[in-house]
DNA sequence: CGGCTAATTGACTTTAATCAACTACAGTGG
DNA sequence: CCACTGTAGTTGATTAAAGTCAATTAGCCG
């Protein structure tokens, strides 16, 4: 994540507390969903952050070379798996007590370093749908994304527009406007206004959204 | 970017310190390359994170609502601008000292902040990639990015193999692998073997890759 | 040298973009 | 109140970009 070279004492301080795993090309390293309890420095070598969906299809969120800090999550589980892209040498870390943002804190620095945490996961998963789903998987997923920050239960107001929409999906407004319809013809979803519209059935929609 | 509903004391301590200010729908909060003094809390309303490339296609990498934090920025400037959706109220705050990765600083928790924050951007630039760029502007953005992050002048050592640039870029191998062949014939990269090329024009790679 | 996988290239198909009407709707002013 | 206007959204026809399928070539390691 982060170039060593671009801070003083680039890993020597790092170095000095963790452990040194080697480990050969296309092994794993973690896999999605195993309990989060280290990060990693990167002594060389190259690693790929990916995760699959269950289809089959794969995606990379990032590749990460000497120097570079990963495997720091917010949450208990990794999000994505980790595997070496060639023989690659890291040094293993403890995850520090701070990182642990599932714990409730309340001071302010705790709120802001929550909420960049957030963020980041958000950008990642954000990545994975614009790289790796199609036009109507992305509906689907942006349907249900808008329905988990919203208070109602089956009813979705959208804020924005359908050329937000569109540039927020990687689309443009035709298809956003035509993979709707066909939503709506499959009777997952029901419009009382163009922006206003009832989920009818979420899990036929979280099927779609892989 | 968190939902103050999901932290206790939600926006009481934030609340009291910070400046509430309110937006007309379009309205722009900051833009990209703003100095970034302050984030941001919503109280009410929406925001959209975008960017706009050169020739005018725009890319939305997030939308934030009531509770959500934005505005948090590693760099002396915002990455993206920040533009009211409908009408917004948020609250204001001076961004703290801790935020600053820009100036130097060594301890272990500085660096591994630092290291979540770069990937937090990168994730993002990754996002604005997968959304809105073409199959050849992703793979020249990729060269570059490759580049950057290497040592070596002109010279560039692909570690990763055809499939996973591909699942990286959200596009096919054989897709990649064309790509790269115009790249080539365009006399922009010259091959040394598959896995090692020179790039013979920086600008224009750049260029192509918005 | 032979056998395997990675990478390239070509032919064809599919998906989403583009271009072009057309409809719905909100706000304005007669 | 209702016609007029402008914007947002939908729908259809066509094109362009990238995906798929298939064959071939290049590298690599025994």
């Amino acid at each position: 994540m982060i170039r060593a070279a671009a801070l003083p004492r680039p890993d020597g301080a790092l170095r000095a507390i963790g452990t040194v795993r080697h480990f050969a090309p296309q092994q794993t390293i973690f896999a999605e969903g195993d309990p989060a309890g280290h990060f990693m420095l990167i002594i060389h070598g190259m690693v790929r952050s990916c995760s699959t969906f269950s289809d089959g299809r794969r995606f990379i969120g990032a590749f990460y070379a000497a120097g570079d800090l990963f495997g720091l999550e917010r949450k208990e589980a990794y999000l994505a798996s980790a595997e070496a892209v060639c023989e690659t040498a890291i040094v293993l870390y403890p995850a520090p007590d701070w990182l642990d943002i599932a714990r409730p804190q309340d001071s302010l620095s705790s709120q802001v370093f929550g909420a960049m945490m957030l963020g980041a996961d958000q950008a990642r998963s954000h990545a994975r749908l614009l790289g790796r789903l199609h036009a109507i998987e992305k509906l689907s997923a942006f349907l249900l994304e808008r329905h988990e920050r919203s208070n109602q239960r089956l009813q979705l107001t959208l804020e924005m527009s359908r050329q937000d929409i569109a540039d927020y999906l990687g689309l443009t407004v035709e298809t956003v406007s035509r993979c709707l319809a066909q939503l709506k013809r499959d009777n997952l979803i029901r419009f009382h206004s163009s922006r206003r519209l009832d989920l009818l059935d979420i899990m036929a929609l979280q099927a779609i959204s892989g």
